[in-house]
RNA sequence: GGCCUUGUAGCUCAAUGGAUAGAGCAGCGGCCUUCUAAGCCGCGGAUGUAGGUUCGAUUCCUACCAAGGUCACCA
């Protein structure tokens, strides 16, 4: 409808003003303290192209509309808005699309028949994941979702940091508390990992591996180690409603050769130097400019970076159209040398996004929690997890933009749980749920139901807001703005909860207009479902 | 110091350059003999500072102040 009218203002201002028919307006839903269904800007860029009043514009485009007989009323306002207001039979209509649709309202086919490949979360295997970086899960996961709501077919992919100077710590710190707990003491390891984690670890590894490991077996140990982490971890995202299609293991692209082979690649193409015995990377595009870095150390080994970098040149050579990387911010310096690898390997660098959270900052009262493995004082997000329960934990991850620093505070976490808005949605949907449960009607005949009989402002308002539904899930395809959702959820509960305490759906006077209520509930309900699936959260019928 | 992100109500957060800056929590006052009071209705209260661009700025630009992050032959 918004192209509609936009077409229709376009061909109105070609007409009277050719010499600015280029001119960059939008249309978009009226806000809702005026009495309009959509509105424009188009007289005031319009008035400020001309020189003229906007007022006037608006007045003058008002009329050219109004004898182009569309089926919709214009007003022109000050300060030199367009607003249209549309016939009821449109909101009807789209009334009916939501009962047709069911759980496909929302899907669309932009972009039927293309492939996303999307990495989140790939949390170091050196501890659990905390709550400052679970923020990239479930944001990772409606990211995915709504590709897929948008046609596209999602390739959910992890890489597991399974070897490097970390994990070497790791083993470090394993092998410290593995004496230890045997009667064994040691000095503690140089940058080892703190904390009682590394202990409980420990504790496992003896139960598992027996007490007579030689200091020859630190491998076995170490290697226990990561596969008990990144399994705990892998638990606690499939506890958030997270599976991964691919798990992609640093180690296998090296034995594999991969990396060994893109090194040698980017020496072919001379966009690496030697300096001081390391090997660098040296693209010199836009995206490096005169930056560089290491990806073979001066002692021979390849850096991190290496492997991302054949990681990297299999997403874009592996025939997706879109290539999404989630960081957490703290990876932002990262970015530009992904984008540089793009150019080397062919790929659209405006189809490769990496998206960046910022972490979230715990508080326990006043007091700031520094988050770190490596001195031991974090909140895991099981934590978090155990504590709020899972609809609530995603629905406070996601109700804030990703680029904002949340604060936690996990004293008030629990009863924050309790108070949280997730539950006005879960509410709605259930309180919809029972109106059924007593007025006994079968599916079909909603579809039947003559929908004329809703006129009150209430019902209108709902059905306006159930109408953006599908615009606002194609939209955070292309802008990744996932919180908009959630807050639209809330947005359309609270509507809902307001329309029943004024209006009682199941008239036993009026069969009709039951019926049409009910149709209207019920759409309500459908898309409440749809948008609480892409969150991962499941529909309650009852609370 | 360079770079990235952020500063909105007592607190936690919203607001494609537009109309009276919105919610929740906390506070105060109301509403259950009718489909679930985890709800509804009402009342107070906010754009870090100083400039600039614009018909119009929370939004864009500059400076400053403040918070978090980042500047490895770590990952």
């Amino acid at each position: 409808m918004k192209d509609t009218i936009k077409q229709s203002l376009q061909k109105a201002i070609g007409k009277l003003y050719p010499e600015a028919a280029e001119v960059q307006f939008v249309v978009d839903y009226a806000p809702d303290n005026v009495d309009a269904d959509f509105a424009s800007n188009a007289a005031m860029v319009l008035g400020k192209r001309l020189g003229l009043k906007p007022v006037e514009l608006a007045v003058l485009l008002k009329e050219k509309l109004d004898q182009e007989d569309a089926d919709f009323e214009v007003f022109a306002v000050e300060p030199g808005f367009l607003n249209f207001k549309l016939p009821k039979e449109h909101w009807y209509k789209e009334l009916g699309q939501i009962l047709k649709s069911g759980v496909k309202y929302g899907e669309s086919k932009i972009y039927k028949g293309q492939k996303a490949r999307v990495e989140y979360v790939s949390a170091n295997p050196t501890g659990p994941i905390h709550i400052g970086n679970a923020r990239g899960g479930p944001y990772g996961e409606v990211i995915c979702k709504v590709l897929e709501a948008g046609g596209y077919k999602v390739l959910r992919e992890y890489i597991h940091n399974d070897i490097g100077g970390q994990v070497e710590k790791l083993g470090a710190t394993m092998w410290y508390w593995y004496k230890k707990l045997l009667g064994e003491e040691m000095p503690f390891p140089e940058g080892g990992y703190q904390g009682e984690y590394p202990k409980e670890v420990a504790e496992a590894a003896i139960k598992k591996l027996g007490k007579g490991l030689a200091e020859k077996a630190l491998p076995k140990l170490t290697d226990f180690a990561l596969k008990y982490i990144f399994e705990e971890n892998l638990q606690t995202l499939a506890d958030l409603g997270i599976k991964f299609d691919v798990i992609v293991k640093e180690s296998d692209l090296h034995t594999s050769g991969k990396t060994e082979k893109a090194i040698e690649e980017l020496k072919a193409k001379k966009l690496t130097v030697e300096k001081d015995g390391a090997i660098w990377f040296v693209p010199n595009d836009e995206f490096l400019e005169d930056r560089e870095a290491v990806i073979v150390k001066s002692n021979g080994q390849t850096t991190y970076f290496a492997s991302d970098i054949a990681y990297h040149k299999e997403k874009f050579t592996s025939g997706y159209d879109l290539v999404i990387d989630v960081f957490g911010s703290n990876h932002h310096g990262h970015v530009p040398k992904l984008q540089a690898l793009t150019k080397i390997y062919g790929f659209p660098p405006e189809h490769f996004q990496v998206l960046l959270y910022q972490y979230v900052r715990v508080k326990k009262g006043q007091e700031v929690v520094k988050m770190s493995k490596r001195a031991g004082n974090f909140v895991t997000a099981r934590e978090v997890l155990e504590e709020v329960g899972r609809d609530s934990m995603i629905f406070l991850l996601l109700l804030t933009a990703v680029n904002t620093h949340v604060d936690f505070d996990l004293d008030l976490a629990k009863d924050t749980s309790e108070k949280n808005p997730v539950f006005r949605v879960q509410y709605a949907h259930a309180r919809i749920n029972s109106i059924f449960v007593k007025a006994r009607v079968s599916a079909s005949k909603l579809g039947q139901a003559d929908l004329k009989h809703l006129q009150t402002r209430e019902e209108l308002g709902l059905m306006r807001t159930l109408a953006k539904y599908p615009e606002l899930v194609a939209g955070i395809s292309e802008s990744f703005a996932i919180h908009q959702l959630p807050h639209y959820l809330l947005g359309l509960a609270d509507g809902f909860h307001s329309f029943y305490e004024k209006i009682h759906v199941i008239n036993a006077e009026d069969e009709k207009l039951t019926d049409a209520r009910l149709a209207l509930v019920k759409a309500v309900q459908t898309v409440l479902a749809n948008g609480l699936q892409l969150l991962s959260i499941k529909p309650l019928e009852k609370m």
